[in-house]
DNA sequence: TCTGGGGTCCTATGGCGG
DNA sequence: TCTGCCGCCATAGGACCC
């Protein structure tokens, strides 16, 4: 399935077995760094670092050449530069990454509609039905890789393999500018050696605790019984590992997929104590994901603020919303009401917004009182119930969760 | 070296109603 | 009527991903 090149990256040659590995993961290789590159190719061939230049940025991303000299991405720029001090470091234009991101997924939707775009960079495709047009998985792999060099000027990596979980970790493992494929018939033989904190959902925290009970290869958590993982884990996130260890993933590729959040946050170049600064900054960010919630068509049923102090303590408060909006207003006044809530023991180096519990614009759950203080609980869109209850019903009824059951005690006071 | 910004999901906890 | 139990819900925090 796969040779090993002098780095250490696994690769699939040309015809390689590739059976019953219809899904891919298509990777970009230092994404931001090379869009930056098409730009300005002098960058090419040299350690460079995108980063804000101001006092407290990370890395976002870095050349495979910064790479080699322990830059990471998340690095704060400072130890990014102490362990490489020649990296070059380019400002982030999101605006460029979002355009190619944008002309690279249209790529993908000319092999096959079945993409899921999961971060700028990367996506999931299911090539199952696509074989008479254009080859096996191997085959459209290849021509993945090719079309995106070809067409937009940069490379990914692509993983093949019977699921999501494998595909994605057979592109991590190529990488950079690779193409591995997992025939469906050895999987197991794939994933055993590898480590456990190299499964998806596996972060440095459960790798460590995993590590603390010798579980250190995927292998030691496939004979690890669940019972013994949830107490190191939990049980949900138990249940998941131990399902991929043993290279079964369920999840299909999916096409749709809905946004429960939009939020807006800041960290800033000083910390700040000036309650009546962090009280303008609230309305700044909710303004902001006002209009992200405008432009997608979706409401507000909650809105959550989040504070982190001087000394990296983070907090969040959050509350549900009488009624769903996408105004900014409404969103800052309910921060800043939380915000007054809050005990202000430091200064503020992150202050954030963020908009919960989205719904479709203009869709309402509502509860109708009647004079005897009975009431009923309609869905449907707001502008259909107005005529059907009359304004004046609406203006007596509160909007509830479209799950909810129970009514709020009283009818809402009027309010803007 | 000193820790971004955008998200998702899970868990614990306490209030509350049946 | 009171109490215990159970389940649901809202909230807070944290791990994780890119």
């Amino acid at each position: 399935m796969s040779k090993q090149d002098g780095s250490g990256r696994l690769y699939s040659p040309p015809g390689a077995d590739d059976t019953g590995a219809h899904i891919l993961h298509v990777d970009m290789d230092a994404f931001f760094v090379a869009v930056e590159t098409l730009d300005d190719p002098s960058l090419a061939g040299k350690p460079v670092v995108i980063a804000h230049r101001d006092g407290r940025s990370v890395v976002s991303s870095a050349s495979y050449e910064a790479r080699r000299f322990g830059v990471r991405s998340a690095m704060p720029l400072g130890m990014a530069l102490q362990r490489c001090p020649q990296a070059l470091v380019v400002p982030p234009t999101y605006e460029r990454y979002r355009e190619t991101s944008a002309r690279v997924m249209d790529i993908f939707r000319s092999i096959t509609p079945l993409v899921e775009p999961l971060s700028i960079d990367e996506a999931f495709l299911d090539v199952r039905g696509v074989r008479r047009l254009w080859g096996s998985p191997g085959e459209v792999a290849s021509l993945i890789r090719r079309r995106v060099k070809e067409e937009i000027g940069i490379t990914c990596s692509v993983g093949g393999a019977a699921t999501k979980h494998v595909a994605k970790m057979a592109s991590t493992a190529s990488k950079p500018n690779g193409r591995l494929i997992i025939p469906a018939a050895r999987t197991q033989e794939f994933l055993d050696p590898r480590p456990a904190g190299s499964m998806w959902g596996v972060g440095p925290k459960a790798a460590e605790s995993l590590a603390a009970r010798a579980i250190r290869t995927i292998r030691d958590v496939r004979h690890t019984p669940v019972g013994t993982l949830s107490r190191i884990l939990g049980s949900a996130q138990a249940q998941r590992v131990h399902e991929l260890a043993n290279g079964r993933d369920p999840r299909g590729v999916e096409t749709e997929r809905v946004e429960k959040s939009v939020s807006h946050e800041e960290t800033f170049a000083h910390d700040v104590s000036d309650v009546e600064f962090l009280n303008a900054e609230i309305l700044r960010l909710a303004d902001r994901v006002a209009v992200r919630l405008r432009r997608g068509g979706l409401e507000a049923g909650g809105v959550a603020i989040k504070l982190r102090f001087a000394d990296f303590q983070t907090i969040t408060r959050s509350q549900s919303l009488s009624e769903p909006t996408a105004v900014g207003y409404r969103i800052g006044r309910l921060g800043r009401e939380l915000l007054a809530g809050v005990d202000m023991r430091a200064a503020v180096r992150l202050i954030g917004v963020r908009a919960e519990r989205l719904v479709p614009a203009g869709s309402a759950a509502l509860a109708l009182w009647d004079d005897d203080g009975e009431w009923k609980q309609v869905e449907g869109a707001l502008d259909q119930l107005s005529e059907r209850f009359g304004t004046g019903s609406i203006t007596r009824a509160t909007h509830l969760r479209a799950d909810g059951r129970r009514p709020p005690e009283r009818p809402p006071e009027e309010s803007d």
